[in-house]
DNA sequence: CTATCTGTTCTGAC
DNA sequence: TGTCAGAACAGATA
């Protein structure tokens, strides 16, 4: 569930792992996942990585970036000279499978015969060589990440005055008002505010959106704290899975009695074509 | 078997 | 300008 904090939790692990290698060899299955020139990234040491909203990006040393977005279903899954692994992203058999595998999209080696493969089943999912310039270029498109400063309260009313018939849960996961929430830690962090996704953003007040931030940020700390749903046996020889999805209160869990205890059931809806899981009872329509 | 669902984002029609 | 359906693709699930 590639979301921010499986972005997150995958750009830390991938940090210690690949900072300082230098990539000697590069394919990839069509020009649409891979969309560069492999003779820009071949040779390159890595510098470092970074992230934005949902985005991960790769430093290399000639001021060129592999930016990736995972989409619905990508992977990446790196792998050690000493076979160990650490996975992220969507969770799947490939995690464990032998690679390259038939989901396989880039295969990048490394100096050491270490290996990072993008995987990804749908096909939805990208990775682009672009120049610093171009990425700044991006990344200013997009909202302020939720654990920056200019994510407030005070930030949200202003963007709502804008478009106040928009409802609540379409306006969290558009990337240009904050970057990074998408449809699982929406339904999870309106959850833990008590307000129903359905709400109009023109009729929150100030104190409102305060829940609103404040929750947003405790469920995405808990998807990192977690490992998000990225796994690793470095941490762990088992192949458990990220643990965060044994903490989701309500997402795909429809039908279920509430988590807070209040005799309701999960219920699940529609909202802009996507499933939306919420307690009726629990979370609030504000008029 | 068929029908429906899926974690994201972009595009084009209205 | 805002909103919406549809598309990109390959499954898994009922």
């Amino acid at each position: 569930m590639p979301e921010l904090p499986e972005v997150e939790t995958i750009k830390n692990g991938l940090k210690g792992r690949i900072v300082g290698k230098i990539i000697t060899d590069l394919s990839f299955d069509s020009n649409k996942t891979f969309q560069g020139e492999p003779q820009e990234v071949i040779g390159q040491k890595v510098i470092g990585l970074e992230r934005r909203a949902k985005i991960l990006r790769i430093k290399l040393e000639n001021y060129k970036n592999l930016l990736f977005h995972l989409k619905m279903t990508g992977q990446l899954i790196f792998i050690a000279s000493d076979k160990k692994r650490l996975a992220g992203g969507h969770p799947s058999h490939d995690w464990h499978d032998k690679l390259p595998n038939k989901h396989t999209r880039i295969t990048f080696t490394f100096d050491d015969d270490s290996r990072l493969f993008f995987n990804d089943l749908r096909k939805f999912g990208w990775c682009k060589v672009l120049t610093d310039e171009e990425i700044r270029e991006i990344f200013e498109d997009y909202g302020p990440e939720p654990f920056s400063k200019g994510f407030t309260s005070e930030y949200l009313l202003e963007r709502a005055k804008k478009i106040p018939q928009r409802n609540l849960k379409q306006f969290l996961m558009d990337q240009k008002i904050i970057a990074g929430i998408g449809n699982i830690y929406n339904d999870e962090s309106l959850f833990l505010a008590e307000l129903m996704p359905t709400t109009k953003v023109g009729a929150l007040t100030l104190t409102d959106w305060q829940t609103i931030v404040d929750s947003v940020k405790n469920v995405l700390e808990l998807g990192i704290k977690y490992g998000g749903t990225t796994d690793s046996d470095y941490v762990n020889a088992e192949g458990r899975k990220g643990g965060m999805q044994e903490h989701l209160n309500v997402y795909h869990r429809a039908d279920q009695p509430c988590p807070k205890g209040c005799k309701g059931l999960v219920e699940k809806m529609t909202i802009g074509g996507r499933g939306t899981f919420y307690c009726r009872l629990c979370q609030k329509e504000k008029k």
